[in-house]
DNA sequence: TTGAAGTTCTACGTCGCGTAGAAAACAACG
DNA sequence: CGTTGTTTTCTACGCGACGTAGAACTTCAA
């Protein structure tokens, strides 16, 4: 139950992006943001999303556990539970979950890392 | 493009298990071996599958570029294209790829891995 | 040739997702 | 307090993926 839609990722990006400074998105930010993000892709030129639309993709990405939303105040507050970094490595970790053979796996996977990665991993883990 | 459903995953299962040993597998086999898994599991006690679903299945997957299937042969031979393992590590990559910051993705990736597999880590990563 | 086994084509129901209208809740203003 | 503009909720449609399978065509062996 992991996979994100193409409009729910992008509204995960904007929401990701303001995680680090803890801002607080209101739906009208939201919608602006998109709007301009989702639209400008290829394939959405100039594709004006309805305000209901972000809110049932927020909802949506709510039910899922990405987003919080704070009721407390008038238009309500929404941001990401977690940062993507901390989202992706879980996914990492969904996706080798459910294999049997698990260090196998993570031999495949260093394997084709680059080498600066390679080295960033051998610093993390040094110390046992 | 990459997840499965919980058919699907059950039919790549029987395939992945004779990928090692090189095995040819039928539509006879494989819909004896799947029925018997499949039916097993939670929620699909008894649920005897018709031959159509598995050779939809196996099309699909084929589509997927997971399944590759010999035409040669009368009844033709089906069977995975890549290890599960395999399989296993490029969807972590495409996982980790979509991500901007990458080498903070395995740090918190890293932080969360057994000892016992770290201790594999730094083996392969050992020495540069 | 005939029949059983295998394969292709087509299709239906469900569900997730993009999309949004209708209506209800609410806040502010006169 | 009633009107109005904003925000939220409820409901829904279309599409594509997946589980599921029937109907019909192909092929091989007896």
């Amino acid at each position: 139950m992991a996979s994100l839609g193409e409009l729910e990722r992008a509204v995960m990006d904007l929401l990701w992006a303001g995680h680090e400074a803890a801002t607080a998105n209101t739906l009208r930010d939201l919608l602006a943001q998109t709007t301009a993000a989702h639209g400008g892709a290829a394939g959405h030129e100039g594709k004006d999303l309805a305000v209901t639309t972000v809110l049932t993709v927020l909802s949506r990405l709510e039910k899922k556990g990405l987003v919080e939303r704070e009721r407390g105040m008038r238009p309500h507050r929404y941001q990401a539970v977690s940062s993507r970094e901390d989202h992706t490595a879980e996914l990492m970790h969904e996706v080798l979950g459910s294999a049997p053979d698990r260090e196998a796996v993570l031999a495949r996977f260093i394997g084709s890392v680059t080498e600066s990665e390679a080295e960033t991993l051998r610093k993390l883990l040094g110390h046992s």
